[in-house]
DNA sequence: GGGTTACTTGAGAAGTGTTCTCGATCACGT
DNA sequence: ACGTGATCGAGAACACTTCTCAAGTAACCC
């Protein structure tokens, strides 16, 4: 049996409401803002079982942080990231799917997941690095 | 001032007696399985030293620990990696490269950077796989 | 070689992010 | 409304990594 809970909703919520990649820890802190108790198990929790639903995708930060988002589609696809403000632009990689399937077959290998993020600093933020430089 | 010392020896030694991506951890307890009483934070240490110098590459295990790898080239490049075993390809990805850039300048993004690592079962552990299912 | 200096080491403490434990709670089917 | 078992939450436990600091020692100078 599943149930529905009022935590689980408040994080799929605080998940939405978030554009770019967040951390467990920034939602459970974003939640206890607005007041909410939930607990920072529960964030975990629910966060790993929208993750493995498919309705959150989950990537490691470069400093080894787990970060969530909700994202616009099921479909496989992947992320250029703002590191400085967390912006997020979800991108298709068709050519890059070919090549990561190629390049396993090429060696062998099968059963071939792959991690392809581009990390940045987007458009707003590199403007601001200029003007304070 | 910079000291060469015979434990940041035995770390890069290690490294170089090691195929694929070893986590820091498991180079500690090879190097005191072989007798070394070296210290764990000194392996850490030697290996993010490495890692800065450009002798070693690193990257993050999808179980979120740091591995580390004596590469036979300083140029950029990616893996391929076995997850049963940690067997590890260099692989070159041109078409990759540039993707990477194309894709985030066309969104506006500066200073991209990217992680690219396919994850598999390399052949030899295929067949193993095959062979006990 | 002997002395000086300051980089390096190592054991353990501390820090960080995540998962587990377990009694209390509460959603859901009846 | 009731019973059941999934879910919650606080804190303990964990795993990995980094920090602290006294003791050790490589490199330089003479």
């Amino acid at each position: 049996m599943k149930r529905n809970t009022w935590q689980r909703e408040a994080v799929r919520g605080a998940l939405d409401a978030n554009d770019g990649f967040v951390s467990a820890q920034a939602l459970h802190s974003a939640l206890h803002a607005t007041g909410s108790p939930i607990g920072l198990a529960t964030v975990y929790r629910a966060l790993a079982d929208l993750a493995v639903k498919g309705d959150a995708d989950s990537l490691q930060s470069p400093e080894g942080e787990s970060l969530y988002r909700a994202c616009s589609t099921n479909l496989h696809h992947h992320h250029l990231i703002c590191r400085n403000c967390g912006l997020t632009v979800e991108i298709e990689a068709d050519a890059v799917e070919r090549w990561a399937k190629d390049v396993a077959a090429q060696n062998g290998f099968t059963q071939a997941a792959h991690v392809v993020d581009v990390f940045g600093l987007c458009a707003a933020c590199t403007a601001k690095a200029a003007a304070s430089a």
